[in-house]
DNA sequence: GCCAACGTTGGC
DNA sequence: GCCAACGTTGGC
């Protein structure tokens, strides 16, 4: 089982807009990146958990957990020319991207900020915290996962 | 809205 | 296959 943290703008999809999804599911479509691609197909795995961070906002940070609910599979919205993720390059034959679906499970019951995070020496290396990060999906370690698991209760 | 960082593109 | 230009991300 592994963790992971996806990055997502409140303004365009929230937690809030997951937990209220049907069956509180939805595809994490648009991801455009080679790295991305490759985690997404390769090694995002049924029932692994899934960190959902609001990033671009007043408090960026962690808010809440999902968790993975299928396998890879190809991003469709690149194939849809009409689609705000459109990408003429990807086909059904030769997929340039992949997503997965997540299942809201739960809020936390606070906003564990980005600048709370910075604060912890354990987690210093985590890929989120590393400058000019940029990837929208990552993986984060057991060690760090556990960690922040914890955090939620306390301060 | 600024700007640093970095992935991607495209000319050569 | 190099690398400058460009576009995007995302914290501040």
């Amino acid at each position: 089982m592994n963790y992971w943290l996806i990055k997502s703008e409140p303004d365009v999809f929230s937690i809030e807009d997951l937990a209220r999804k049907p069956k509180k599911t939805e595809h994490g479509d648009g991801m455009r990146n080679y790295q991305a691609h490759n985690m997404l197909r390769d090694q995002m795995k049924k029932a692994d958990l899934v960190f959902f961070y609001h990033s671009s906002c007043a408090q960026p940070g962690i808010v809440g957990l999902a968790r993975v609910v299928t396998e890879g599979y190809p991003d469709f919205t690149a194939f849809e020319t009409k689609n705000r993720h459109y990408d003429p390059k990807s086909n059904p034959e030769n997929p340039r991207c992949d997503m997965v679906d997540v299942q809201f499970m739960r809020k936390f019951t606070r906003n564990i900020t980005l600048h709370e995070l910075k604060e912890h020496k354990s987690l210093a290396n985590m890929p989120l915290l590393q400058r000019g990060n940029r990837l929208s999906v990552m993986p984060i370690s057991k060690k760090h996962g556990d960690f922040i698991l914890k955090l939620e209760n306390t301060s």
